[in-house]
DNA sequence: ATGAAAGCGCTAACAC
DNA sequence: GTGTTAGCGCTTTCAT
């Protein structure tokens, strides 16, 4: 195991002193261009690699930015990371992902994990258990900047970049009532996340515009499982419903093949309407009416917005809430002819 | 902005020493109870976060492993990361992820910035790409070990963790072949990744043992579109196929909602086999015949074996290829009455 | 059981 | 344009 190549040894080869060594390997301007390409070719030569320890510990910087996810296996999460990745990269920041895995406990102790390891900056989207925020609050101490995205904190000062649940939910409603529908199900989570909660929000202004009837079912958990499940409990109800939006495609696919089972027509009987665009809609038979957006996006800007404020390039106090555009991809799954 | 509490400051307000403030801090047995105590607890009160990067500095070492997969965003990724983050965590050391999207030059990139952060030890599973792996010569020279799973180097000294492929495919299409299947294709992928390699080794071993026709078709990438375009190609041949062995889900049901489209029954006509046990696969109806595997555990034995090489419980040289079950599970796509 | 002191490798203020 | 120097916060050898 050969032995760490330093600046010194760098120095000693090119009689030059540590300090400029640094410099070139920084390109600072006040280093002659000849000497840079002499302490470069020299680095690369010995196998030079910069101690990131000595020069955190010195600079008080990580370079690092920490993040926070309920959960990694979502299209909508990967789409997420991979377009912070994008910037953070560009930007030469490293990223440390750590999932909360929907509890609150846990996101806790990654929150203490982040702040442990120094990172320059957070950005988090929060887990259904509760938008209860106080273990970000050290971040803050320490000058520390934190973004949300997507579930975020009810009132904070904070940025926060979210889509826009309430239009969306609003347009997957009023789709149903223009295809007919006067009897509509809401199918959601019971939780505290701005998510959900503008979501149904959305539905109800839908409803109460048209003068339609509408109801909000809460499931346990928005899965296939649980989308199953709860449709021979929505056919007991002494008023049927016609329509139904579910708050994710996951469930909502549940809710599709339970119903067929029961030989019930989708769209003709209950036209049904998902969220999130998930690749499932679309192998489901009839394809899923559901609503989408680019959780690409919403991470290149979280990200672009926090390494603004790191490099000093942005206003101390932009806390602004960025609301995200969706679409409604209208399908078999919703169409009455 | 509070100034950061070091160790220095806690050995002033208890007059002691900042080594004593260390041992006690690090719990080392020569340092007295009662004064581990005292320590613990100025610690906590003055809000003390120990800096990783001095202690890194001092000690040469990170407690950090780098995995490097492909992509994150599978059920099969998600579950061997759990496993791993179990096993990480449990020991103390922290995990930093990063993606090669499928791309080699990335992947050494990401081998690169692994190296310069100094990770202790590395995880990867690489690329479709090609398994050239001179980009992980560099941790060998620094004698940082490297263990592989999954997508693993076609020759390496290197520990490996991956599933049977080979007796997986085999099962596959002897289970196709029982189902009175005369005629199988095997859609996969033209690589030189073992895991590909493999099945299509298991697929002609099951097909010469049986005496049975079987042809193999190269799909340009395993996914539901590439799935459905290779339909009607297939449906061309001179001699029709009666049995389809995918070598992942969402090809898989691909082909099968493609089938179905053209008015082909499975798995009458046509019986289907997958492999992954995707979510998807029980969605689509027919629900899919399937080769699950787990995950977690390949990651818990690929995290164990590294992090015990790091802590000397194990051999220098344990350089061991280690091979996990699958099972076949069978469903309507194709059981034949 | 505790303390003193040196040094890990880098950067930046200051000097020239 | 380059060198000198001090110090970031921790660990660890050696001494007591």
């Amino acid at each position: 195991m050969s032995r760490e190549v330093t600046i010194y040894d760098i120095a000693k080869e090119l009689n030059l002193s540590a300090s400029t060594v640094s410099r070139a390997l920084k390109d600072n301007p006040a280093i002659n261009n000849e000497t840079k390409k002499r302490v470069r070719s020299c680095a690369e030569k010995m196998g030079y690699r910069s101690n990131t320890f000595a020069s955190n510990l010195r600079t008080q910087r990580t370079n690092t930015i920490g993040v926070i996810v309920p959960r990694l296996d979502s299209n909508f999460m990967s789409a997420c990371l991979a377009g912070m990745e994008e910037v953070v990269n560009d930007k030469g920041y490293n990223m440390i992902i750590t999932q909360s895995h929907e509890s609150l406990a846990k996101e806790a102790q990654n929150a203490i994990t982040m702040f442990n390891n120094r990172v320059d900056g957070v950005i988090a989207s929060l887990t259904i258990e509760d938008n209860n925020i106080d273990h970000f609050s050290r971040f803050k101490d320490k000058n520390v900047p934190v973004v949300f995205f997507d579930r975020v904190p009810e009132k904070t000062n904070n940025a926060c970049f979210v889509i826009e649940n309430h239009k969306a939910a609003y347009t997957a409603t009023k789709h149903l009532i223009e295809q007919g529908c006067k009897n509509i199900l809401h199918l959601t989570l019971k939780t505290k996340s701005n998510v959900y909660l503008d979501r149904i929000e959305g539905f109800k202004t839908a409803i109460n515009e048209a003068n339609c009837s509408g109801d909000i079912v809460y499931l346990e958990s928005l899965n296939l499982e649980f989308g199953e499940k709860i449709i021979p409990q929505i056919l007991k109800r002494k008023e049927q419903p016609d329509g139904i939006f579910v708050a994710n495609d996951m469930a909502a696919v549940g809710c599709l093949l339970a119903l067929q089972k029961e030989g019930i027509n989708v769209p003709n009987d209950i036209a049904i309407v998902g969220f999130n665009n998930d690749p499932v809609s679309t192998i489901v038979h009839p394809q899923l009416t559901t609503i989408s957006y680019s959780g690409k996006d919403a991470g290149i800007l979280a990200a672009k917005s926090l390494i603004d404020y790191l490099n000093n390039e942005s206003e101390e106090g932009s806390s602004k809430k960025v609301v995200l555009n969706t679409q409604l991809i209208e399908r078999a799954s919703s169409k009455r002819k």
